[in-house]
DNA sequence: ATATGTGAATTCATTCACAGCT
DNA sequence: AGCTGTGAATGAATTCACATAT
């Protein structure tokens, strides 16, 4: 193991995806896996696999490889993902109502348990079992409740002053999909959900006459 | 600037938000900016800035900084953001629908105008305006239409079938919602939006004794 | 006085390559 | 024979720092 010293951030963005693909792996009832075939399951080498996992610990076996089911508790364990996340989610519009009916977040230990939105019509009300409270509640509700995570899906123009909110709350990461960066102390992590920031950097490497057809019909012929 | 040589991914993949903060500045009426003013807003040094545009072009000027408009218009142009993108979207469960209804891909150039999914009894009705295609038809379809882009919906377990079939249609460029590292060829770009593995690599840095309070109460007490 | 653009320096991340273990 | 864990080497990205322009 490389020291105690601190882990890079990039390693610690890698570990979900290793989880993920252990966990399929699992599902298949595959016992045990080598650096390389993990590696191109998700498109990186097998070097940075090892070398990742080097920093928290020896979990492989020489000439055998990983036992799957072990490395991936190691991993959860790391990511402390043992345990279910309380999470506020701020903002029930569009977004934050489909955020709030997709499973996917409490399956895998995000459960929602918190709700606030500005509009004076949705305060009170209840959703998905929770009550709606108003922005200005959240430092009270999101203290009393002990909270760290926070999910933030309100619009661009709010996004800051509901942030400024979760850090009086002591929130201490943000999962933000308001097109912002957000400005936040030091001990507080974010990362952002941005989907049309990943079509426009891919669309750097396209070819624009390509995509006459659909310009030639400017859109109304489909 | 510097070569003629192919510019760092990375890089691209700022370009965006530096994108998404110029707009921002122009619609509050600022018309200059200095790379220092810039990286201040959105979190990265103005060395970065400057090292990054430099790779395209000379855009500033000394003493001065960065026209707002004319930057911004620079960064569209190298992007393609010009034009609008004709976008095929595979996969219209819970999620899919919520993208078709969100209105901020056509805003920022990417219009869905082709729809696929596998339900039988979904296919060949209308959403949006757009016809129902079956997976099968990706190919066909896709081709016809000349698209380059396109998003995946569909649940992890189809998700490198549609891939391949996107593939065969010639797409180039695919945001992935999967909770899965789909395989594509080396000419074909894919992004992920994973919102779960941006939480796990959060709690890391979580004191997982914080989350007592939720603990304590099991996530029924609220 | 102020801010760019960029060589040079530095820091960070990845990959190589192999000793050592099963 | 096969695969890990890791020093050493390499490669990539960031930052420094300053000549140059306004």
């Amino acid at each position: 193991m490389v020291k105690d010293m601190d882990i890079p951030d990039i390693v610690i963005r890698r570990l979900p995806i290793y989880a993920r693909s252990l966990s399929y792996l699992a599902s298949e009832g595959v016992t045990t896996v080598s650096s390389s075939e993990l590696g191109s399951r998700i498109g990186v080498t097998a070097a940075q696999i090892r070398r990742d996992l080097s920093y928290f610990g020896e979990f492989g076996k020489q000439g055998k490889g990983y036992n799957v089911q072990f490395l991936l508790n190691q991993i959860r364990d790391i990511l402390h993902l043992e345990q279910q996340w309380g999470v506020a989610l701020v903002g029930i519009g569009h977004l934050g109502k489909a955020i709030v009916h997709y499973g996917g977040f409490k399956d895998k230990g995000f459960e929602i348990v918190a709700l606030f939105d500005s509009d004076p019509s949705k305060i009170g009300s209840e959703l998905d079992g929770h009550k709606v409270y108003h922005y200005s509640e959240i430092p009270q509700v999101v203290k009393e409740m002990g909270l760290e995570v926070a999910i933030v899906a309100v619009p661009a123009r709010s996004a800051q002053e509901v942030v400024d909110l979760l850090v009086e709350a002591d929130i201490k990461a943000i999962l933000n999909y308001a097109p912002i960066t957000v400005q936040v102390p030091p001990d507080v992590r974010t990362r952002n959900i941005d989907p049309v920031g990943a079509l426009q950097s891919m669309t750097y490497y396209l070819d624009p006459e390509k995509n006459m057809t659909y310009r030639i019909n400017n859109g109304r012929a489909f």
